[in-house]
DNA sequence: GTGGTCTAGACCACG
DNA sequence: GTGGTCTAGACCACG
């Protein structure tokens, strides 16, 4: 799985790598239990501070999507946890861009394509 | 149209009354030409520093959602640009909304279920 | 001759108006000699405020455009000074406009057939 | 590259500097990639507001001149969107300047060769 | 150290 | 009265 920093953003560089690993995680790109780069590597193939790094996985673990030991690094959990449902903020983001998107003239059906292909088969 | 701070956020305050147009904009709260409050006003209304609504504001203007005008204060646009399409930075956070929803447990059709509700009814 | 205000527009409405009698003594629409509205007139056309339009007539005389007296109203300056050459203020803005104009992609000779376009046939 | 404000002009503090430095990347002054002085730099080299500097970068970001980054500062983008034509408001500018040129008595050849040394030899 | 946000207070031109 | 600009000073997250 390939993790491409986008320096033009305003999204802080650990939150796109937490957010890339989470859809990763998501599309099957990453598999449960698969182990995932240490932090040093990580932070050197991106060019980044092992600090910035560091934080990312902090935070995924912290949400529940990551596991860390000393002996085996970092790995995908297995059992994730799908009971949670939407969180109030994605609510409220998905709110925001559904609004913007009506106002540029994307149709219902058009949103509904749309987010019927980023969710994909299953 | 009532605006909502939510001090505990990330989000920055002139971003969220921002975003709180927007989305009236796009539910029909509020409508084509219909006036703002004054920047004062609304900086008094929500405890805030007029600069905070003022720069909230400029942005809806830049966006192209508002007009301003030092006789009629704010008002929303008449004609609001329907050819923009979905951005790139919403087409990224819908990509991460709908992966996070999905890791959630939540499935295709309850996510576009709420979809449907949350672009309303035209 | 006719004035459009555009209320969409940073430029105040006096500049506005300024610049279209300007433009329109430039292009010939308005002839030297010529009667203007009166500034009530002028007013109640656009609907906007007789300040305005004073404020709009003032700054055309005191720049040897226009000439004004009681008994005749405002009539285009017979004799404009053709010696002025070219503004400092216009310089710079033609600077600026070259410059984004280049950046933005608009080629030398894309750029010179516009300026001759806008300049006319004299 | 020297920055000077103009006390005395009209046009905003943060709009100067905004020009000037839209008009260094078209003549080459700034080049891509290049590093701007910091915020904090250039507001005490102008003997200005850190704010006023502030507003003119985040212009330059959103009309997408210049990237910005915690890490890096504020740097020439490399890669400007070279497909944009010139603005509505650009045109009107320059049939504006166009106008008042040749009522100063600028003939077209002199206003051609003005274009084309500020668009320089590319 | 960097840009980003926010405040309190002030002044300005436009209309 | 309105939005727009600017200041001095402060705090924050990112890295």
């Amino acid at each position: 799985m390939i993790i491409r920093i986008d320096e033009l953003s305003d999204v802080p560089i650990y939150q796109q790598i937490r957010n890339q690993i989470v859809m990763g995680i998501s599309d099957g790109s990453l598999s449960p239990g698969e182990q995932l780069p240490t932090v040093r590597a990580l932070a050197l193939e991106l060019g980044i501070n092992i600090m910035t790094v560091s934080k990312a996985y902090q935070q995924l673990k912290l949400e529940g999507y990551i596991m860390t030991n000393r002996k085996n690094g970092a790995r995908v959990r297995i059992e994730i946890d799908k009971q949670k449902g939407i969180s109030g903020q994605n609510r409220t983001g998905l709110k925001r861009i559904v609004s913007e998107a009506r106002l540029s003239g994307v149709t219902k059906s058009e949103l509904i394509t749309l987010v019927e292909e980023l969710y994909g088969d299953k």
